[in-house]
DNA sequence: AAGAATGTTATGTA
DNA sequence: CTACATAACATTCT
């Protein structure tokens, strides 16, 4: 379900809807029990989102590590608190809201040096206004890996799953199994915009549509489901009409359009 | 109803 | 040291 704009989503709705409450964390069940006892009954002081992973400062320092991984979701539950359904892995209760996580491989009270640790392996995160690309471009620009592995690779950019890998370089048609080294600045230049533009996106509306007005001759919040994608799991290009090609890349499917990309 | 999926990490191999 | 493959884990949907 997530990349980098559903955690960014998820950071800030969270925000507005716990803002100004007394924010109690409750138990955490299963393989996360361990923070338990400690978030019990905490205020929530703060909610950030770096990539794909978000941090949950409590009072008296207690950090809660959140990763969806996945499978991770969060429900959020208007007035009273529902009957926990399924394994809930955290609940956060606001004054009129409640939110539960389900499924997340990651959920787990650190410290600030695993934090430091985790922000270290992290590549500019291109929703966060402190982003330096420059950092992307040095790594991209000396390596012979793909640009498909490379794009995913979260220490060098935080962010970008499958989807957008596919979706990005298909828009700057650039094949995902070049070179990193073989982009030209221009053309890093380029794909770091449209990163930028589609994660903005993603997060603006909620999920993600990659394909413009124009192509989908529709507005593109009506476009439907499996049409919303240029390459991303279709059969034939949503620009050209050509062949889409799938293959593994770096343990994911990755998809190419035959005549738009090289 | 097996299998795939908007993910990461640890470990083994070359 | 780099790259790649595999397994493990989380859950829902088709």
């Amino acid at each position: 379900m997530p990349e980098g704009h559903t955690i960014h989503r998820a950071a800030r709705k969270q925000r507005e809807v716990l803002a100004g409450d007394t924010v109690v964390a409750s138990s955490p069940q299963g393989r996360f029990t361990d923070g338990a006892a400690l978030l019990d009954g905490r205020r929530l002081e703060d909610i950030e989102a770096h990539g794909k992973h978000l941090f949950y400062r409590f009072e008296d320092d207690l950090l809660l590590h959140v990763h969806l991984g996945l499978f991770g979701r969060f429900f959020t539950h208007k007035g009273d608190p529902p009957d926990p359904r399924g394994a809930i892995r955290l609940r956060l209760v606001g004054r009129d809201a409640t939110i539960d996580l389900r499924g997340p491989t990651a959920c787990e009270i650190i410290d600030d040096d695993d934090e430091a640790n985790l922000l270290a392996r992290l590549g500019p995160d291109p929703l966060r206004a402190d982003a330096d690309p420059e950092r992307a471009w040095a790594r991209i620009a000396r390596s012979r890996r793909e640009i498909g592995a490379l794009v995913m690779d979260q220490s060098v950019m935080a962010g970008v799953g499958n989807v957008y890998r596919a979706e990005a370089l298909h828009v700057l048609g650039i094949h995902p199994s070049r070179e990193g080294r073989s982009l030209s600045r221009v053309e890093f230049d380029a794909l770091w915009a449209t990163v930028c533009r589609m994660l903005a996106d993603g997060e603006r509306a909620g999920r993600i549509v990659t394909v413009s007005a124009e192509d989908a001759g529709m507005p593109r919040s009506r476009i439907p489901r499996g049409e919303r994608t240029y390459v991303y799991r279709q059969a034939a290009c949503r620009s050209c009409g050509a062949p889409v090609t799938s293959w593994t890349l770096a343990g994911r499917r990755s998809w190419a359009c035959a005549t738009c990309q090289s």
